[in-house]
DNA sequence: GACCTGCTGCGGTTTG
């Protein structure tokens, strides 16, 4: 980073002056810091531009003015070609008017440029016209532009490119999308070196990170801009806050507070964490308000994209009273006309929180304003914490994932198609190519920096020969080495269908399996997770897209629905990302805790959420403690159920899933015994028939981290996630093909042949660098092991308070809760006991590599002795959970 | 004094 006021040469203030012209005839004054990033760009270099929420669209306008300073001095130098602009946005949806913005300055200087949109989406004439000519602003996802790379001209297409712009990095640089475009960005800076980069990005905990990984080795300014904006976040409480549940995520009990606001205000998104949530929040609201049909919608990411716009469209055109939302509106078009956001349920992030929050005020001078609605009494202290966090500006981290081999598989094959890359023979008798220029090129991408020789060899003798079990498939010898005109060797991908099906599998996102769901009489509504339908019969309805539904038959990958007589259905569920607590909220609503432990006149009481949750925080103090970030509150309680042990890290849900299964597996070594367990975001709960021994939790014991990793993998069925993992790995490679669109494998036939692989891998190629990365993938983003190392290293140093506790304690009742929950699925009884006898059998049989013999049968046997089948063991345990 | 969480994003067929 450097200081741009001792940089500024005197041959920049002309440009300068000219941008800024633009800008203050149109009676705009441009801030200091977007000075601050032109100076940076007319020195011709790269830099990262944070960008607060609520302003996306003056940024492309900016922009455009510098360019528009650009074009003029290109189109004077004598023979200089037209300056060439690339604009990287994450969404189509977003295309359009990021490009009405960014040419907006430019109107008055046609015919020195022409532009142009490049996505899924654009229309084969359309791609047919820029293949003639490329236009001179062209915007695009990471995806088309890594389609860009693997045409045969691709050199000469994008050589020649002057500025690249990567709008919303902040939701690129998290993930493989990011990595590509990464990729993506050190290819065109090997045929450009002077390319300037710029990324924008919102509000994120390492910003200077984020720089980094979009740089690489090029060198890169961060220039933090700051708006003025007006942030409110507040919270809807409920009416009586003594009966608010301590459980549950619905919400339901604040329909009334909601529509009352909603009543009460102009345009109002209504965000909720799932998409099942949103269908029963919009059956609800239009329940209450019948008279506000058509003036309520939906939106989420199954719906199909007709509707999605038809929603879009009337939020633009200010039609809509609200909009029931996921995080599909998260980003997208400025809608003016919203005047308030709404959350129901755990924002579970601050980031996210602002994010939501500026889709609202979208306008200069007018505040954005969020108001989080708790779905239970703890939700009420998050509520707080969040704002308290938000305030602080404890925003979370980022990170890029490391070497991810699948997303470079992909991109070497290609490279190798979009004109090839040169290659030498590898030294040794193994044979084998290697390819110095371009591994140099690889590292230079920030994810790829630490990549060792050995993994790049892999990686090409993978795409080459398959690596050491695929030799004999010639459809798995992808890119071909031979030798050109000047006996220069150089791989190439000489094959016409493996090069169609590469370029039909680029991209990094590996969908769910899901079916469409259509009209009977014609017509796609959207698109339902597989399993969901297949345990539907004909005849049974269920909620989708609004509407109550009734399921007539599947043909062809496609479930057909008619409208339902009947008024009620089961709500669809769909197979999704859970996203845990994030640390900085987690801490935040500790803090909190701490607050309210220290006594009544303690500052956080200010806080109204606070107020409104103290009938239940009282209650936790009369049965128990409140958990603080100096202690670790360890509760246990008998019931009809067994013996229960509940701890409260606060390490979110996957942590907890983590530790749970580490204890359980830790404290039946020292006596042998079987546990169910149970997690949420706040703590763990063991459930066990046997007492359980505490000795190693009072002395930390069973907190020691150290043989974490192996005890980790022991504990669980780290196989089964990999796995799975490993399926979505093979997608990228390249391995597995989904099939023509219209025509689509089925689920079971993708599972099939990347379970195949995985076998195959395991058994013959055991270096296989892909089932590694697998492994890597769950560790680090379904364990989240650093944060679970993080958070036994902070047990160990916490101040144990042990409570015995006569009943539920508010904190425990919602981990038994969830546990229940798993055990009420809608399941057929019969599969249900099926399943149950399975687990039974396992349960014994685990139990009986590692535990001695007679003490597991005995547990078994009382399991069987106690459970009188799954309706009687339902019964007893949801009584056991009365207070 | 009961108590239902689980998101989003893109890309691709052909050759009369």
């Amino acid at each position: 980073m450097r200081d741009p006021s001792t940089t500024a040469s005197p041959s920049d203030a002309a440009p300068l002056q000219a941008a800024r012209a633009w800008f203050s005839a149109r009676g705009w004054q441009p801030a200091a810091f977007q000075v601050e990033a032109w100076q940076h760009m007319l020195a011709g270099r790269s830099g990262l531009l944070h960008a607060s929420t609520g302003s996306g669209k003056t940024y492309a306008v900016w922009f455009g003015a510098l360019l528009r300073v650009l074009v003029e001095k290109k189109k004077r130098e004598q023979g200089a070609p037209p300056l060439r602009v690339l604009w990287i946005t994450p969404m189509r949806a977003l295309a359009a008017d990021s490009l009405r913005a960014i040419t907006l300055p430019l109107a008055d200087l046609a015919p020195h440029w022409t532009a142009g949109i490049r996505t899924g989406d654009t229309p084969s004439a359309e791609r047919a016209r820029q293949d003639r000519r490329m236009p001179t602003v062209l915007v695009t996802t990471p995806e088309s532009l890594s389609l860009m790379l693997s045409r045969e001209h691709a050199r000469e297409e994008l050589a020649q490119l002057d500025v690249v712009i990567v709008d919303e990095w902040h939701e690129l640089m998290g993930n493989k999308r990011g990595v590509q475009a990464q990729l993506a960005l050190a290819r065109l800076r090997t045929w450009n070196p002077a390319l300037l980069v710029w990324g924008l990005s919102a509000t994120l905990g390492n910003l200077d990170e984020a720089a980094r990984t979009l740089h690489g080795h090029a060198e890169g300014a961060l220039v933090r801009g700051h708006v003025d904006k007006t942030l409110v976040i507040d919270t809807l409480l409920p009416a009586n806050p003594g009966r608010f549940s301590w459980a549950g995520h619905l919400g339901a009990q604040m329909l009334e507070p909601l529509v009352a606001e909603l009543e009460a205000s102009g345009t109002a998104l209504v965000f909720t964490n799932t998409r099942s949530q949103a269908e029963i929040w919009y059956q609800l609201i239009i329940n209450a308000r019948p008279d506000w049909a058509g003036l309520v919608a939906l939106h989420h990411g199954s719906l199909a994209h007709e509707v999605r716009e038809w929603v879009e469209a009337g939020l633009k055109a200010g039609k809509l009273k609200a909009v029931v939302a996921t995080s599909s509106l998260d980003l997208g078009v400025d809608f003016l006309p919203v005047e308030r956001v709404l959350q129901i349920g755990s924002a579970k992030g601050v980031a996210r929180l602002l994010q939501r929050a500026g889709r609202s005020g979208h306008q200069p001078g007018r505040p954005s304003r969020i108001t989080l609605v708790p779905t239970n009494t703890l939700e009420l202290v998050e509520a707080a914490a969040a704002r308290r966090a938000a305030q602080a500006g404890r925003i979370e981290r980022r990170e890029t994932p490391q070497r991810p081999l699948d997303v470079l598989v992909q991109h070497l094959v290609t490279l190798a198609l979009g004109g090839g890359f040169e290659v030498l023979p590898r030294d040794g008798a193994q044979g084998g190519h290697d390819a110095p220029a371009l591994l140099d090129e690889i590292r230079r991408a920030h994810a790829y920096r630490d990549l060792t020789l050995e993994q790049f060899r892999w990686a090409l003798d993978f795409v080459e020969r398959g690596g050491a079990s695929l030799g004999a498939y010639p459809e798995y010898h992808r890119v071909r080495i031979e030798a050109d005109a000047d006996g220069v060797l150089r791989a190439g991908v000489p094959d016409r269908g493996i090069a169609r099906r590469h370029r039909m599998s680029v991209g990094t996102i590996v969908s769910d399996a899901s079916m469409q769901v259509k009209w009977i009489t014609g017509g796609t509504i959207g698109s339902i997770d597989e399993g969901f339908i297949a345990r539907l019969k004909p005849g049974d309805c269920f909620i989708f897209a609004g509407r109550v539904l009734e399921y007539v038959r599947t043909r062809e990958m496609a479930a057909y629905v008619k409208r339902a007589a009947r008024n009620r259905g089961a709500v669809p569920v769909w197979g999704g990302g859970k996203m845990p607590l994030s640390t900085e909220m987690a801490s935040a609503v500790l803090d909190l805790l701490q607050g309210a432990a220290q006594g009544d006149d303690d500052p956080v009481w200010s806080e109204p959420e606070l107020q409104a949750a103290r009938p239940m925080l009282q209650t936790q103090v009369q049965l128990s403690r409140l958990p603080t970030p100096r202690t670790l509150l360890v509760e246990t309680c008998d019931s009809r159920e067994g013996h229960h042990l509940c701890l409260y890290p606060f390490g979110g849900r996957n942590v907890h899933i983590g530790l749970a299964q580490l204890f359980a597996w830790r404290l039946s070594k020292h006596q042998p015994n079987t546990f169910s367990l149970a997690v949420n975001d706040y703590g763990l709960e063991l459930l066990s028939a046997l007492p359980i021994e505490l000795g190693a939790v009072l002395d930390h014991s069973l907190f020691d981290s150290s043989r974490l990793l192996d005890d980790v993998l022991q504990s669980l069925n780290s196989g089964e996630l990999a796995q799975r993992r490993f399926r979505e790995i093979a997608r990228v490679a390249g391995l597995v093909f989904t099939g023509f669109p219209g025509a689509p494998k089925s689920t079971r036939q993708l599972q099939a042949s990347s379970s195949l692989f995985y076998e195959v891998f395991r058994k013959y190629d055991a270096g296989n660098l892909l089932l590694t990365q697998a492994d890597a993938e769950v560790l680090s983003q379904e364990l989240e092991i650093g944060r679970l190392a993080a958070t036994l290293a902070r047990m160990q140093t916490l101040r144990i308070e042990h409570v015995a506790l006569p009943m539920p304690s508010p904190m425990s009742l919602p981990l038994m809760v969830e546990r229940l929950r798993e055990k009420l699925t809608t399941e057929k009884l019969a599969d249900r006991l099926q399943r149950m006898l399975q687990e039974l059998e396992a349960g014994a049989a685990r139990a009986e590599t590692s535990l001695s013999r007679p003490a597991a049968a005995g547990a078994a046997s009382r399991r069987r002795a106690r459970g009188a089948g799954p309706a009687a063991g339902a019964g007893s345990r949801s009584r056991a959970a009365r207070p």
